[in-house]
DNA sequence: CAAGTAAACTAACGATTGTTAGTTTTTAAT
DNA sequence: ATTAAAAACTAACAATCGTTAGTTTACTTG
């Protein structure tokens, strides 16, 4: 079984450029050019490049969708499942940098996609936020501005991807405690 | 004095549609459009695409820049400083949420003018760095990773925009507060 | 009202875009 | 060795890009 198949190559140069210059500013010929082929030879593998970012985007969406769907069904405490929403992000963002930067920046080119990827980003959504609403009224969460917390704590995950992939050394796991650490308990020194 | 020049007109709805499709995406007759005029018009006030972008960019940038210097270089309490900077960047992207959408992800189209923008940048990391450093060895905060600590904060500060222009009914000062208690106390009940 | 300037317009340019058609080369199986 | 399929190629297309040139309209100042 091959599984590097000359579309998955394709892909993954172009989520490479994708990240470097945004879909838009790249052509054609510039994903050809990185392959050392013809922009024309492109086609014998994908029928268009809105076809590239489909794949580029949308199997990562539904990893963070079929994932956060497991957590938010399991059984245990809202803490631990937002450790466990933290180490899924720094786990995808170590594994698919490029892939995080058209996620997050190029959804936009979907076209015919984007309805489907709007619902799979609102779906992980919604889950994330239920699990810090419950967690408040729980007592496990301090009673601060939900939406605030949310958003505070999904910036930091979505952008994982920007420095990540700069220290290759990094153990992911390293990364995944400190950061649930930083996010859950804090910064501050706390005297007793 | 006439605060609202034609040219103020053309920057500040390109920003609004950089941050909508990105830099490369909207086209000169998309700017014209917007503001029911021809492309050719456009050029009586500005001399090129770049030109507006450089607009955008380069004068938000100066002033995170300034300021970062300012509280970097006063006496306060690193806690405190931290305060000032989120106050700071929940200011910024309450007032110029289209301008912040360009920072974060249109400056690599910068070309004449990147090398400018990324001293910028760097310099105001520095700074960041160089408090959260401090504060850490005068044991106002925790021994974490202080790399983790830097990007964990910053990602969430930069992209404030994404969120902050869909409510607004909403007080930045109360967002500010809100984001600090998260950013520095964490989000934990503190049980004593 | 006259004159000058600011700001719009029409028309077009050369370059580049994604994509197609048709052809040749390479690879793999019998 | 033959053959069929896979994957590269050349050439070109219609559309769109940023930008320029030259002209006309609208406003301001005397």
């Amino acid at each position: 079984m091959n599984t590097k198949t000359r579309k998955d190559q394709i892909i993954k140069i172009s989520a490479k450029l994708f990240k470097e210059k945004g879909y838009s500013a790249v052509t054609m010929r510039d994903i050809a050019k990185a392959l050392d082929i013809k922009a024309a030879s492109l086609y014998n593998h994908i029928t268009s490049k809105q076809d590239i970012l489909k794949y580029v985007i949308i199997s990562l969406a539904e990893e963070f969708t079929n994932a956060m769907n497991t957590i938010h069904s399991s059984s245990e405490s809202n803490i631990h499942k937002l450790h466990q929403i933290i180490a899924l992000h720094v786990d995808i963002a170590h594994r698919n940098p490029y892939e995080m930067a058209s996620l997050n920046n190029n959804w936009m080119h979907l076209e015919k996609d984007i309805a489907y990827f709007l619902e799979l980003r609102e779906s992980y959504e919604n889950n994330f936020r239920n699990i810090i609403n419950k967690g408040i009224a729980s007592g496990e969460l301090t009673n601060l501005n939900s939406e605030v917390i949310v958003f505070s704590i999904l910036s930091t995950l979505r952008y994982l991807y920007l420095w990540i992939p700069e220290k290759d050394d990094v153990n992911p796991s390293e990364i995944s405690i400190s950061l649930s650490h930083i996010l859950i308990q804090g910064i501050i020194i706390n005297n007793k």
